[in-house]
DNA sequence: GCCAACGTTGGC
DNA sequence: GCCAACGTTGGC
């Protein structure tokens, strides 16, 4: 019996919000697009159903965590990889061999206010958040039980 | 819009 | 296997 993780995912409200996710059938969301190999990584070998996300906003106004989501489903290939017509195909990946891996993801609570990166940056304990580091792009990486039970406190809101 | 930092590609 | 060049990410 392994605990349960938790974890981070970035994404653009412009391209895909929390909003988004909220509007999703099962409010469920395939975690598709993903091609960089440390968070293919995590998604593929490290992720459990259960485990916690965190929703964060990138490249958006405000940065901000925006709520949070749980891992609904094993690693299943990516199907935008096979897709010719998507911005994520990917030639060199093939159906017997898939490159790019992913999850399901669905939807457990919108942070109302959402908790901003400016405050993660200046709470106490949250020093070594990935998320926080200089230069960091990692747009799936682990938080751990500590900051996830921070940012609930911040949030306002019982860790689920 | 800028640009630092990073990851990937490809010539050698 | 090195590393320069390039493209992308993402905060500011």
């Amino acid at each position: 019996m392994s605990e349960r993780s938790y974890w981070l995912m970035k994404s653009e409200p412009d391209v895909f919000g929390i909003q988004d996710l909220a509007n999703s059938p099962d409010q469920t969301t395939a975690w598709e697009g993903v091609r960089n190999y440390q968070a293919r990584n995590y998604m593929r070998d490290s992720m459990k159903p259960g485990d916690g996300v965190l929703f964060y906003h990138s490249n958006a106004n405000p940065l901000c965590v925006a709520g949070t989501a749980v891992v609904v489903s094993d690693a299943v290939p990516d199907p935008t990889q096979f897709d010719p017509e998507s911005e994520y195909f990917d030639a060199t990946s093939s159906m017997s061999n898939p490159r790019w891996m992913m999850r399901h993801i669905r939807l457990v609570r919108l942070f109302e206010p959402p908790v901003l990166r400016e405050t993660l940056a200046s709470t106490p304990g949250l020093e070594s958040m990935i998320l926080l580091q200089r230069g960091t792009r990692l747009s799936v990486h682990p938080v751990t039980a500590d900051e996830w039970r921070i940012i609930h406190q911040l949030a306002g809101v019982q860790p689920t």
